[in-house]
Parts: C-alpha cells; sequence; structure tokens
DNA sequence: TTATTTCCCTAACACGCGTTAGTATGTTAT
DNA sequence: ATAACATACTAACGCGTGTTAGGGAAATAA
C-alpha cells in the first residue's frame, strides 16, 4: 500500500501543500487537477482528503502564508531608523529572496490568488492593498527628503513588485547567472531608477 | 432570434475574439468556460461554433496577434539610426501603451500562452525567446559604447517587461493618473536605472 | 416570391472534475 | 497479541466542461 513520504517534523499536510504548489505553478490553479496532484504525491486521488479539506484550501495555505512572510517584514523595516532608501533596499532584497528561495509558492500566491473564494479573496486583496500603500509611503517619505527622485510613489511600486516577478524566467532558464549576481543587478536597476542623481 | 452585433468592417469572429480577452484576462482561460462567453456576446454556446473552431483557437488568435505586433515594432526600432537609450525608450514606450489601450489582449497573451498546445506553444515560445535577445542586444549595444551601466543585460529585459505588467494594477485602480503621467513615470524609473550617471 | 446561404437554437454526447462513502491495510499504543 | 487509530484503497456521485448533430429562423440573392 502506498504511504505519503514524511521527513522528520514535516507532516503529510505539509508533503501535499508543497507538492501542491509546484503543480500549480506549472499549470495553473485550475488546470491542475486533484488526479494530478495525487500522482506528484504518490498516492490516489480519494487519499488526499484524509489531511486537507479541500482543493481551494491548498490555495490559502499557499496565499496566506506568503503574504503574512510579507507583512511581517515590512513590519520590521517600517520600524528600523534608516532611511528611506535603504528600506526600499532591504524591502527589495526580501522580495528577490523570496522569489529565488520560494519561487513556487510566491508564484503560485502572486498569481493564483484570483480562485480564492470569499471570504479569503477579500481578505487576500486587503492585505495587499495595505501592503502596497506602506511600500508607497516609504517612496514618498524618501521623495520629500529628497532621497528620491519627484515621482508617482504608486507606480514606482506597481515596478518593484512587478520587476521581481521577472525572476520567474530566470528559474526557467536554468539560471545562467548566480542568485547573487541577480539580486546585485535587480537592485542597481531598480534602485539605481529611483535614486535622486 | 439573438444575432450577435457587429458594425461595420468588424466580423462577427472579431466580436467573438475581442470578448473572449475580456473574459480570458478575468477569470483565466481555463476558468473561463463557453457558456461565460456566449452570454458575454448574447448567444448559445453551441452558436459560437458558426465562426470559431475551438476554444484554444481563440488563445491563439489572441496571442500571435500581440506577439506579431511586438516583433515588428522591434524590427523597425532596430533599424533605426539612433542611441540604444532611444532604441530602448521607444521600445518601452510601445509596450506601455501596449499594456494601456489593448489591455485584455496583451495581458491574456501573456499570462495565459501557457494553454496553448504544440505546435502553437513552441512556437509562441520561441517567438518570445527571440525578442528576449533582442532586447539584450540592444542593452548590450549600449553596454559598450558606455551609454548604460555594466549590468547583465538579460536580467535588465527582465525587469522592464514584467514592470510594465504592472500596468494591470493600474488599470484595475481605476486609472488614478493620466495614462500619459503613467508612461512617464515608468520611463523615468526604468531608464533612469539604466542610464549611466 | 422563391431559392440559397448564413446564423442560431435545442438536445445531447463523452469526459474529466472535486469530492464522499465505505472498507481494508498498515502503524502505534496497551 | 489486541485494541485503537491513521492512512490508504475502490467505487461512485453529481456536475460542468468543450463540442457535435440536426433542424429551424432570418438575411440575402435570384
Amino acid at each position: 500500500m502506498a504511504r505519503i513520504k514524511t521527513e522528520k517534523n514535516v507532516s503529510r499536510k505539509e508533503v501535499i501543500v508543497t507538492k501542491a504548489a509546484a503543480l500549480f505553478r506549472e499549470k495553473g490553479f485550475k488546470a491542475a487537477s486533484m488526479r494530478d496532484l495525487a500522482e506528484a504525491v504518490g498516492v490516489e486521488a480519494a487519499s488526499l482528503y484524509n489531511h486537507i479539506k479541500s482543493k481551494t484550501e491548498l490555495l490559502h495555505e499557499l496565499c496566506f502564508s506568503v503574504a503574512n512572510r510579507f507583512m511581517h517584514y515590512i513590519d520590521e523595516v517600517e520600524a528600523e531608523k534608516i532611511t528611506a532608501i535603504e528600506k526600499i533596499e532591504k524591502l527589495m532584497r526580501f522580495h528577490i529572496d523570496e522569489m529565488v528561495h520560494h519561487y513556487e509558492e510566491v508564484y503560485v500566491s502572486d498569481r493564483e490568488w484570483k480562485h480564492l473564494a470569499d471570504p479569503y479573496l477579500s481578505n487576500y486583496q486587503n492585505q495587499r492593498r495595505i501592503y502596497r500603500k506602506r511600500f508607497a509611503s516609504i517612496i514618498e517619505a524618501g521623495i520629500r527628503n529628497k532621497e528620491i527622485k519627484k515621482i508617482d510613489a504608486p507606480t514606482a511600486v506597481l515596478i518593484m513588485l512587478h520587476a521581481v516577478s521577472g525572476i520567474e524566467s530566470w528559474h526557467r532558464s536554468k539560471q545562467r547567472i548566480s542568485a547573487e549576481e541577480l539580486e546585485e543587478n535587480m537592485i542597481t536597476i531598480l534602485v539605481g531608477g529611483l535614486t535622486n542623481k
């Protein structure tokens, strides 16, 4: 009889969630079937339901675990006594690291959250909106004390956040350059594009 | 009896393709059903098949019409006798305009091409790869004659192209700033981020 | 008007989906 | 060894999907 393999301190549910992230990333949430997932896990589809409540629950878990990580990090950064540019650089490095090291999860939560159902959907959208507002506030503070070019802060946030998702292509292209080089290049262009002079 | 309304010089098929773009953008290709599309068009699902061959054909048309526009434009730009930075600025402005004025199509072709079937899939992926290579070559030329910072060109391309897709949020947020302001801000940050000094 | 073509309808198909019920097997605790 | 539990299986459900067939209505051509 097949059995879901677990390593120490990893529940069977966590194994499923992880495999789901990879599958949702590859095929998209709607196109990925529970039978696909079962096969990836090495078990029959019905057996998954001993560990999870529904397919959507998998998406919840992915989206909110990612969202929480970003929320906690921006809490930290906001509290630090450093320049606006330094805050933005820290945030961007965090985004890049997350996209590099937790690729599947982050990608899925970024692209597939539309398929969440209320009340999770509105909740998620709210968190996203708030996060962007807080990011924009940092930029605006930087503009006021002339660290940063006079630009529209919300637009700058859009650019920053979406640029990071380009790392998807880096993953697919088999990492032609190292993660560190990737990070430095992105910081150079993006933070450099904001900085005054 | 219901009938698909057409204006002059617009075929019924074109009406369907346009509505499909809006629907695929809103729900995603897989989640959008032919019955949804039929309702949007004002007709029964089966009736659509008098005008189209399949659901996938709709995706083909969208993806390749967008891809062709970008390919033709980069042809033009490459042929011009202007600096690398000017070429990049022209390309970026084109990307932004396309994303602003043909939002649904461009968005769909950017996010849903995964659901194309071979041979269209490989064809599309190829075109994309080639386009990015050509874009990167322009950047590399700019680096050689010191117009542009010493950065990894393919990474810069990723950033540029993905940043543009942030315009999606601008569309959803009901266009707080004008399209022109949006464009100028994006150019300032992105082209500014590349430029040497 | 009549003949022809274009378009849309209803009905139905085969299929894949997420999920549940009921049962058997393997693991852990007594 | 035996009881209790966790986890897997098979079988099946109701539903929504893309698509086809065949017939009737509306527009166009004669």
